[in-house]
DNA sequence: ATATCAATGTAACACATGTAACATACATTA
DNA sequence: TAATGTATGTTACATGTGTTACATTGATAT
């Protein structure tokens, strides 16, 4: 069975000294949170980091009407850039979060987090590569919204999922890629012609890789 | 007149230690170059971050075809994203880097900047604040990317110059923008009949902000 | 079984942007 | 002045994506 406590989903734990992983515990708080709950609204000022041990989330952005488009989805073990930035240093969060499943982990606040960094040079570097990793998939983004036609950037997006079986629909594919669903409805349509999906209700079947 | 030295242009000089101060400028490289010289390719891998003291560059992506996007500038007293992810982590460069005109400066290599990452809060904290100000761009520019019309992101890009007064072509509009020559003119053409701009040869006058 | 709602299918059309081809104007140099 | 190259103007058209409106199908509750 797979260990799910956040001491081994978070990589800098292991190089924590016993201070340093007393400090994480007393000054974390623990936290739940349902599927579909608002965490932060883009403009917010967060007041902490959230270390997820179960579920995940999903950071977007939207406009004036309304529209969105995601920007990542954090999972277990990962932490949010968004909240990050925003946490140390106390500006504005850029996008909005929003759980897309039960979500627990522990928040820790915005002072605990500085400490850290200045003892632990592991948790300094975690952070750093984090910024790195999350930078690059911006910047994909951004190439990809540039350069990339609508069909192969829905076929990206299924394709980096798990299984070849994605329960989904189009309407939650639409806001994923800031587009609406009738245009995905077309699009998926399309590359089942091509025999590179199968659709049914609620599920897509991925046939070529 | 205003100081250019390299110790003014960036702020956590002033809270360098003499021993800091010292470890800078035995570490760091003087470097110039001419304008359009290209500092690393999409893919390599950066040994050190430069501190520009005279001069600018463009950082850009290109895809297969050739085709580029401005991802953003760098002035004197600014620092490279790209360059610094690259750096620190050891990891590919994202973009592409090229002077925009003659460019004075340092180069600092990795292990003297993680040194002084870890002796001064004070250059660490840049850092930090450095990473979440050039993800805010990033965010802004997938934003721009998927919800404003070609025709505003032209006119921002203009109205964000210094002067109402641009030298520039269309040509390097369209580079900036990632179309095409014949698109920007077009738009261009757009704003002038609406009173918003003024254009001649090599020229653009803002007349409405 | 019927009603109802959510998910999907589909057509027709609007519009922004990209492309190709060519004309014209300005600037520089022979 | 003539010649050349660079920048810009303009047309005509292709294409991808967005929008509206409505039909159909599958799932669920009554």
């Amino acid at each position: 069975m797979i260990d799910l406590r956040v001491e081994n989903l978070y990589g800098f734990f292991k190089n924590f000294s016993k201070k340093e992983k007393e400090k994480f515990f007393t000054h974390a708080k623990k936290v739940s949170f349902p599927k579909d709950k608002i965490l932060f609204f883009q403009g917010d000022l967060c007041d902490g980091i959230l270390y997820i041990e179960v579920g995940s989330l999903k950071v977007y952005l939207q406009n004036n009407e309304g529209d969105e488009i995601t920007l990542y989805n954090v999972e277990a073990g990962e932490q949010c850039i968004v909240n990050t930035s925003s946490t140390i240093s106390q500006t504005p969060a850029l996008g909005s979060a929003v759980t897309l499943s039960e979500l627990k982990g522990y928040i820790l606040d915005a002072n605990s987090v500085k400490e850290l960094m200045r003892s632990s040079s592991t948790y300094q570097e975690y952070m750093f590569s984090l910024f790195s990793l999350k930078l690059v998939s911006l910047a994909t983004l951004v190439e990809d919204l540039k350069f990339k036609p609508l069909k192969d950037r829905i076929f990206s997006f299924l394709k980096s999922k798990k299984s070849t079986h994605i329960e989904i629909t189009h309407e939650k594919i639409a806001q994923n890629m800031g587009t609406s669903r009738v245009v995905v409805s077309r699009v998926l349509k399309e590359l089942e012609n091509n025999r590179k999906l199968n659709l049914k209700r609620g599920i897509i079947t991925i046939l070529e890789k």
